[in-house]
DNA sequence: TTTT
DNA sequence: TTTT
């Protein structure tokens, strides 16, 4: 009913993004969050969080973060599951986010940021203006409008549809936020 | 640096309520949280996310909340990992909760609740006032002090810590949250 | 740069809809906000938050909500100001909602409910459907498709715009949430 | 029943540190938080948000917060009001905050921070040390140990208890979060 | 009254 | 494995 994180924390490691079959871009990283109190031994100290962005947010991301910026993200808790080539059934938690801030300009980064320290990456309305974008159905190249489309991999089909094997991300359209 | 979680859901169990070695008690549950969104092919609709409650918070967990019940829930994300029996990572990820509140009265519940519908359950503050409670460290009987005691597992030591095996649970206090 | 507020609270009286002179329709309710702490001497123990939601959401605010019902609110701070008939500035502090979830069914409500006791009326998204509704700007020139039309203030301007005295509200399209 | 804010934004001014007749440290500032969207005449585009923090918190903030420090807040909305000078009820809204982020590193700040650029200021536990501290009421009789001691306000009783007029704050200790 |  |  209502499913509410906000995060601050450092990206571990450059954002990754792909695209759906449908052309929808993906970006992926994982934010590192200290924890508010330190542990006895000393031990763990930071929860390590895989974010999800979607459409041009995920453009956005991927352009301006970069492993080591402090960054706020807003968005909510996604559980997704798939069953793994030994028949078991793997639980995969994420932040699926509609807003990202950058706290932390790029000085000494290629892409330009002007806002004075403090980027804006808010995710609604905005619709994917790239090639293949909107494209409300999941499917490979040709005969493209159907769901699961012609898509059909050959061998390891049972594996993290995010896992990066070189071909594109294996999830339907059905799980984009908005 | 921030780690801020809030939920609105139904528990898709009862919850559990067990004890560390220390005699810290710990109760967990499920929110099925649904999506604001309908999936395009109907599929699933609902995140389904594993909260665990500590010390005062989890007994009161225990004694009030019920399967179905619509429940609040603020906290953290803590992703906690383990090896498990096959020598691979294993990575789980909970709402750690400091603030449950009870929006449905347990009118047909054993427990009272006459607080006009809605109970408070913080987290702040709230020692364990029960035997054993504060103690800062894990270990059984003899020889504490030690991280992991004379704690000796015979097999199956590759597992979650908090799958329920009839044993006190096998996590440090070190990850007590407060 | 961020601005997210959740709360759940009780209606202190039913919400009151009103419409701009352009024919956005706004809701306004307050909410009462028990306080997690009881205070020493027993006096104030409550928080009684001022919430506003625009368009669709309005509308389904004002059909389904009812005084004294355990409501969730999502959105985020808005502070406006206007200066008040002896000329000083009154500043005014609201939420404003972009996601309401109704937590408890009204089961003696002539509004229908068959969710299960949980409603959502989220914001995102949702355009005014009604005559006059996207209107960029407030009404300024003749009658030009406004609900409400022939809007001329006489005396008394300086005053809180959501006053109700009877006219549509003083307030700019500009102030619009999304 | 359940209050939560959460704000990313910039100082307004040097934080202001004072203390209750008790000897309570409180700290006030104002975030300017950036609306996410640009208003079509291009007028208001941000909220002005009044922060409070309490004890060891107020302490913190008032050490290391600067005018123009980019800074998260968490914490609740608190509405409390006072009667005026003329017979008027005056509404006065405050985020109370029990969790502050500095992150933006003070380089050029006398007070050291090599925390690598994001400092932390949690409020949970942080009991006042200073004299008189958990003192629960407000220094109504005698001289009881409150650090201000003959506190007798004579004319313009009626004011905002927070405006500074060199006297210690005009509020109860009740109001204090935790 | 306001920050970058 | 899941709630209404």
């Amino acid at each position: 009913m209502l499913n509410r994180v906000i995060l601050i924390g450092r990206l571990t490691r450059d954002p990754e993004m792909r695209y759906t079959p449908a052309g929808v871009a993906v970006t992926q990283f994982t934010l590192a969050v200290d924890r508010p109190f330190t542990s006895g031994g000393g031990e763990r100290e930071a929860d390590f969080i895989p974010v999800v962005t979607w459409r041009q947010l995920a453009e956005t991301c991927a352009n301006y973060l970069r492993k080591g910026r402090l960054t706020a993200v807003e968005g909510r808790i996604q559980v997704r599951n798939y069953e793994n080539n030994e028949g078991k059934r793997v639980y995969v938690t994420e932040v699926i986010a509609d807003n990202v801030r950058f706290l932390e300009s790029g000085r000494d980064n290629a892409a330009r940021e002007d806002n004075g320290g403090g980027g804006y990456a808010g995710g609604s309305g905005n619709g994917g203006s790239f090639g293949g974008g909107n494209a409300p159905s999941y499917g490979g190249g040709g005969s493209q409008g159907s769901r699961s489309g012609n898509y059909s991999p050959t061998r390891n089909d049972n594996r993290d549809p995010f896992s990066d094997d070189g071909r594109p991300i294996d999830i339907s359209e059905d799980d984009l936020p908005f």
